[in-house]
DNA sequence: ACTAGTCGATCGGCTTTTCCGATCGAAGGT
DNA sequence: ACCTTCGATCGGAAAAGCCGATCGACTAGT
């Protein structure tokens, strides 16, 4: 079996369209597509759904496809490992991270370079789920997530701080009188949350639910730029973790006062897939992580 | 990368000589050669210590070593995963298991092959030491081994039963005159003991030494049925895990008694390679394992 | 010290695999 | 009915893989 055709494999599943998937990997349409035959052949199992067009995999190809993204990861894996221990921690990694995470990463990321300035950063802010997808299928290396909320599968965790909550409110509004505010309290703010598609909006909906509340966001966004925009300028009240709010301030004439009722905390860490080896980068980021970030950091 | 290379990679370090290698491999001697050179260039490091004879591999050849055995078992996985997929679980399932466990096997093996015919199975008995090792080098699918003793590494578990441990005495000699044995009053029998290479000697040894007690065996040796012969034959007394004696019987004119104060048990237990997916096989094996032969089942 | 034997590297040539450009044929949209 | 899109296929060129033979260096035995 050849290394190359699992790329070829991939990059079909990926792009979903044999001429594209052929771009990506830099050959013909024709390599590719005589490339997955004589993988279906080797194999013994069609891969794909064959027809005059693509239709997906089959689902030998879907578990093939898994076996692959493995694979390929593992050699990734070694070349990364070797050059490492030649020339020292390198290349580039490639870091997921919820947005709510952004503003701590570069408390990661710093160290991290001060130790091994030859590394190169990729950071994608993405959401919890896409975090776990990609680092599955080897399109990412490591991921900065939530621990807790929704399962987490094949991977390894570092904690690294709890998530807390806080309305961001005028700071003439009713709710800047008192020092915090309970979250059915807070159900009664003109808000702007996050959409229904990011974990971040399903744990406050979560908590929100714990206190007997249910929001009625005036603005949703699937972005927290927009969130802090919103506030700042329009005036409403929104949800925010503390994180953001250390990392950007809170919007001039509005006030943070911490949810309570319950007071809860989301665990947020660091997550790789679950492979031994490690690539050389991720246990050099993991190995970070520990030092310059031990949980209680929040 | 063609994965062929590392096949030939993994046969050197396992022949440890070029020429024995390449006949394993069935290929020329020249080509291991040529593809061993390659390798190094792809990956533009040294693999193997470089002279007119095999010295070993270097340290980025054991590293490289590791993740060549990941990525071939991997790429074994997929196959019998596919395959399993389009005929049913099939293929051989070689597996690794400790003296003492041996008996226990069949109750393992028998229900396995009543719901997979076609699967054919390879029990190797190796020390828990060699099991680990050849589970990650890929020469194991799985094995039956101590859980709790010594730390495993990489690996994943399913309890099977605790071992529990009896002196094995003649009718007639002075122990036989209870119903159980103190560890400190066994040490002064004359006993055949397993050599200390095996972990269930390391495990009576420090029995013995919770009690308080220094065994002098009159017989050490590596192997079960000749502890069960000197028993039965030499007059002997011996300690014995109860799997083998319900397995073989207590020989004519002994008994055995517990052992006890302390009266301790090790965990024993299903392993297999700690990767995903997992081969289809080994998933076989677990499911088997969980529904036929639950814990306590002593 | 010499010799025979072993071991791994290397060379030249052969075979197989891989890759590409071009073309084909089916399906879908207009 | 016509045109476009998509993937399969073909034939030839390039590359890689493989082998037998040979070389050069070390080793063990005399």
């Amino acid at each position: 079996m050849v290394l190359k055709h699992l790329v070829y494999l991939a990059a079909l599943a990926r792009e979903r369209h044999f001429g594209r998937a052929a771009a990506a990997c830099h050959v013909s349409q024709a390599t590719l597509s005589e490339a997955i035959r004589r993988l279906e052949a080797e194999l013994g199992v069609p891969l794909v759904e064959r027809g005059h067009r693509y239709r997906g995999l089959t689902p030998e190809g879907e578990r093939a496809l898994t076996w692959a993204h493995g694979i390929l990861a593992d050699a990734d894996g070694m070349r990364a490992d070797l050059t490492a221990m030649r020339e020292g921690v390198g290349g580039s990694l490639r870091l997921g991270a919820i947005p709510t995470s952004l503003p701590v990463v570069s408390r990661l990321t710093a160290p991290l370079r001060e130790r091994h300035p030859a590394v190169r950063l990729a950071i994608r802010s993405l959401s919890s789920r896409e975090i776990e997808r990609d680092l599955h299928e080897g399109a990412l290396d490591a991921g900065l997530t939530y621990l807790e909320n929704e399962p987490l599968r094949g991977v390894r965790r570092q904690p690294l701080y709890d998530e807390r909550y806080l309305l961001v409110a005028p700071r003439a509004s009713r709710w800047a009188a008192g020092a915090s505010v309970r979250w059915r309290d807070a159900a009664d703010a003109a808000l702007c949350l996050l959409s229904r598609d990011m974990q971040n909006r399903r744990i406050v909906d979560a908590l929100f639910a714990r206190a007997g509340a249910t929001p009625e966001p005036a603005v949703e966004t699937n972005s927290i730029s927009t969130l802090h925009a919103q506030v700042r300028d329009a005036g409403l009240c929104a949800v925010m973790a503390d994180t953001w709010l250390h990392g950007f301030g809170v919007p001039a004439g509005m006030v943070a006062l911490p949810l309570v009722e319950p007071a809860a905390a989301q665990a947020v860490g660091l997550v790789w897939r679950d492979r031994d080896p490690e690539p050389p980068l991720v246990r050099a980021l993991i190995a970070t992580a520990r030092e310059a970030l031990a949980p209680a950091t929040a």
